[in-house]
RNA sequence: GGACGGGUAGCUCAGUCGGUAGAGCAUCGGACUUUUAAUCCGGUGGCCGCGGGUUCGAGUCCCGCCCCGUUCACCA
């Protein structure tokens, strides 16, 4: 087949041109010389001695026991990705990458025979190669591995970013992570936070005796959270479902069953905004611990976090986007209304008329609309005030009921709900409360927001009898938290937007 | 949805007052047996986001649209 052949076949997409075909035109001709002389460019298995950083390791501690008069060296036979070539005629320098490391091969004429050697100009950046023969330092200390034979592993037909510069065009960034990636390894660097994250709540969490569960992604009616769902379809039943907004209302299903300390880690849909802070599918944590109030699960979540910080930034300070964080001591805790009076200086607490503490909110520089009520009206102070004084973890505590309609009241005042947030360096990072298992105060308070429902507010929650018969059965009383997962991702890899915290984030579609 | 910024070669980016579209890297050809952002010589590569308009002439000015980012609104 000829190289006309070959780009008039297949051609992959009209919308590369130029350029772009040219490059992969050169690929896909050394793909074709290299089958022809009876090699196969996509190989099944490689046999690897090390990872590449286990090779490294491996001679540096070789160095560390020989003398100097001695120059280690040991056979090996590694594999990765070629990351830069740098050729001198009867002799080439190539890097190759794999997944934890980097490491030079040097692939000389003379070592690897002179049709081996001719062939090296049929491998290009992004290929994919097994190489063997001797790891030991060139005379400028770089650690290479002197190859005695390589065989291609895996051609790769798309021309690499830029070997400087790198990718740093973010819509290809985060709508072909794979690209950032290859160019950007540090990208792995944060996901492998992100996991090494979660993995150290799932271990806190278990070995406080908390069982992991799997609730429904697809409710037949959403619940547990306010918030406006996706809608989906099944065939089968012919029935609408809505993907989940939280699982709250299946957990604590559970409680009723008869489990006592349950989490889930999934994730969640909401059909809203897109920005720096929100993706529209998102990772909670939400765990519910039987007999426990909120105050206990304040002191849970304190640890938790605290925890979880400290063993992925390795310190008890860091900063987040310049912002300098403490958590070597204990959390700041304050009620919400104390913390708008201090932050905001108006008292909300004591001016529960609506217009009323609407004046004071606008009169604090709080921009308040005619259809906010009392309830809206202190979480806008709050967000607008208060949060952005949150750098280090604090707590604010106690929130008017009209905002929380599964939260239990706070037993001496009924105008509160024993509900508390984390904050840290300024981000919401999750919710929490005392769980309302009054089944009677329950409907009483899903029917107010069926009433705000049909009053045009849609974004509020939906009665669901399955749930009020699972209370009326009976629910111990309970607290219970939910963590975004994402946000404290950020935190913890002080990256500024949620999309380089989750692998795929959502864009627009049909670019 | 609003405001602001951006979209030029595969990648990173210049592009002046409206006058033939530029560089580096990558790629192709040549030289080169210890380079490491290799070096040197030569070449290929462009729907200047898309569509209108103004103009003798538009990457550049005007209008509309698309996508991305920041921010506001909404939310976790």
């Amino acid at each position: 087949m000829t190289e006309h052949d070959l780009q008039g076949e297949e051609t992959p997409q009209q919308s590369e041109t130029g350029a772009e075909q040219e490059l992969r035109r050169h690929r896909l001709a050394k793909l074709e010389r290299i089958r022809q002389r009876g090699d196969e460019p996509y190989k099944y298995i490689f046999d690897r001695s090390h990872a590449i950083a286990e090779a490294r390791t491996e001679l540096e501690s070789l160095e560390k026991e020989a003398g100097e008069d001695v120059p280690p060296a040991f056979e090996a036979r590694l594999a990765g990705r070629i990351v830069a070539r740098r050729i001198q005629g009867k002799s080439t320098f190539i890097d190759i990458r794999d997944e934890n490391a980097r490491i030079q091969v040097f692939l000389g004429e003379k070592q690897i025979g002179a049709e081996a050697y001719e062939h090296t100009k049929d491998l290009d950046i992004g290929d994919f190669i097994g190489v063997w023969g001797s790891v030991k330092r060139t005379r400028r200390g770089e650690i290479t591995l002197f190859s005695e034979g390589y065989e291609i592993l895996a051609k790769s037909l798309r021309p690499s970013a830029e070997k400087y510069h790198g990718l740093a065009d973010v819509e290809i960034r985060y709508r072909h992570r794979y690209l950032d990636m290859v160019a950007n390894p540090e990208v792995l660097d944060v996901f492998r936070k992100r996991i090494d994250m979660i993995e150290v709540m799932r271990s806190w969490l278990r070995s406080k005796g908390f069982l992991e569960v799997e609730t429904p992604m697809l409710h037949p009616i959403p619940g547990g959270a306010t918030a406006r769902p996706f809608i989906t379809h099944h065939n089968t039943y012919d029935s609408q479902f809505y993907l989940r907004v939280a699982p709250e209302l299946y957990l604590k299903k559970l409680l009723v069953g008869g489990f006592e300390k349950v989490f889930e880690i999934n994730r969640c849909f909401r059909n809203e905004g897109v920005d720096g802070r929100h993706n529209p599918e998102f990772t909670t944590m939400e765990m519910y611990e039987a007999y426990q109030d909120y105050m206990g699960l304040m002191d849970e979540t304190e640890e938790m976090l605290t925890h979880m910080m400290k063993s992925i930034v390795g310190s008890t300070t860091f900063s987040y986007q310049g912002k300098e964080l403490d958590i070597g001591q204990s959390w700041n805790r304050m009620t919400l209304f104390d913390a708008i009076r201090q932050y905001a200086d108006i008292d909300l607490e004591n001016n529960k008329d609506r217009d009323t503490a609407a004046k004071l909110a606008e009169s604090a520089g709080v921009e308040i609309t005619l259809d906010m009520g009392y309830g809206k009206i202190v979480d806008e102070v709050m967000s607008e005030r208060v949060q952005p004084n949150l750098v280090q973890p604090t707590f604010l505590y106690d929130y008017p009921w009209e905002l929380s309609p599964l939260a239990k009241r706070k037993r001496d005042n009924p105008e509160l709900t024993e509900r508390f947030q984390p904050f840290i360096a300024c981000l919401e990072v999750g919710n929490a409360f005392s769980e309302l298992n009054d089944p009677l105060d329950q409907r009483a308070r899903f029917e107010a927001q069926v009433a705000l429902r049909e009053a045009g507010d849609d974004e509020a929650q939906f009665l669901d009898e399955d749930f009020l018969t699972a209370l009326e059965v009976g629910m111990p009383p309970a607290a219970g938290l939910g963590i975004g997962i994402d946000r404290m991702a950020m935190i913890v890899t002080d990256s500024p937007s949620i999309r380089d915290v989750i692998l795929f984030p959502q864009l627009r579609p049909g670019v």
